[in-house]
DNA sequence: AGAAAATTCGAGTAGTCACTCGAATTTCAT
DNA sequence: ATGAAATTCGAGTGACTACTCGAATTTTCT
């Protein structure tokens, strides 16, 4: 039982509420970052919110990036944007899909596009999740517009890679003006426009 | 002389260098916002760029709020948002030219991005900018776009109203993109291609 | 030159921020 | 049941925030 013994102190483990916990705080931050930003928002507030203390708050996520860190990885979790490309539905019918979704997570959108933005500041905790999750997309899309190309569904004069791109950046402003004025913008109407432009019916 | 005879104290007007020195305090807070956003930023931060105290700042700007209000109307100034319907140039050369234009800029359009987004976030002072901001930009891209099918030269089955909307969004994006990674995305570019697929060369 | 207005600032206010420390309480494997 | 780890919190830390007050200094008009 000396101070060298200490091999036997088996580490435990955390404990039976201790996940659903963690799950409820992020639902809180996520709320309150959407609302003010990674900068504007408080872990006072997410404690409030949680009715935790913020000494407690900060023994799930010893930091507020690390607090950010978790969002961005749930918020990927609720979009599911692991993105598989063994995926047997089209590049069209996807994308419109998982716009449709967005239409009832307003929230989801707007923790997304502020923090996209604010991520381009100075030395922001955000800022390479959000350049890999965009060269991850674009490239993605490219394959996608690469083959679709391939099948001679592309536009004579597109370019996949230009297409990929422009599709993201579309996609990217149509939300944030959807959030500014939520009844004149209409992101699902917008892609569809695009696609129309771009990809060829099936013969 | 007695207190009765205010009248005769007329007001002067401000001493010779105070509109110069405004200027100045306006090029610092368009950094600082654009580094740090509104509300990372700090009045300090702008005071300390200019080498005069906080107090004397806020004697040019009585608030913080204030001072980002002039900061974005300073922000028209410079890229010329007047928008003079009366312009010989065509829709398509007139955003060519002031994408171009704002490469030259990254400052000015890293300062739009960020308070932007911003923006959409509880209570924020720049809302009601940017959102007057895109409605006046899509109303006169619609207008632009109605001409152009007016002339035959509108892709059949495009609507002007949608085009409008899809041009302010992807551009927007675009940029986003381009502060995020200024050497794989092209802004131009991008443009030129959607220009390319929606508006027909000339008879 | 004299006086009023414009400009400047030091000092301070009340508040918030993320985060730390030490100790109490709760859980749970043994 | 007991003891150690997991969880909780009250109380503070120092730093920063936007903004105020009162007074000194500088400019400009007469």
């Amino acid at each position: 039982m000396t101070t060298k013994d200490v091999g036997r102190a088996a580490r435990r483990g955390p404990y039976a509420k201790s996940e659903e916990r963690r799950r409820t705080i992020l639902d809180a931050a996520h709320e309150v970052f959407a609302a003010h930003g990674y900068r504007g928002g408080s872990l006072q507030d997410v404690a409030d919110r949680v009715g935790l203390s913020q000494t407690s708050l900060l023994h799930y996520f010893p930091s507020k990036r690390d607090l950010l860190m978790a969002v961005l990885e749930r918020r990927d979790e609720i979009t599911g944007d692991a993105f598989p490309d063994d995926m047997e539905e089209g590049l069209v019918d996807s994308v419109i899909r998982t716009a449709l979704f967005n239409e009832n997570i307003p929230g989801v959108v707007e923790l997304y596009t502020v923090l996209c933005a604010e991520s381009v500041t100075d030395s922001h905790p955000g800022r390479v999740y959000f350049t890999e999750r965009f060269e991850r997309l674009r490239t993605s899309y490219a394959r996608r517009f690469a083959e679709l190309a391939a099948e001679g569904r592309l536009r004579p004069g597109v370019d996949p890679d230009e297409a990929a791109m422009s599709l993201v950046a579309l996609w990217d402003g149509l939300q944030t003006q959807w959030l500014l004025a939520p009844n004149e913008v209409d992101v699902v109407k917008g892609l569809r426009g695009y696609f129309k432009l771009v990809v060829l019916p099936e013969p």
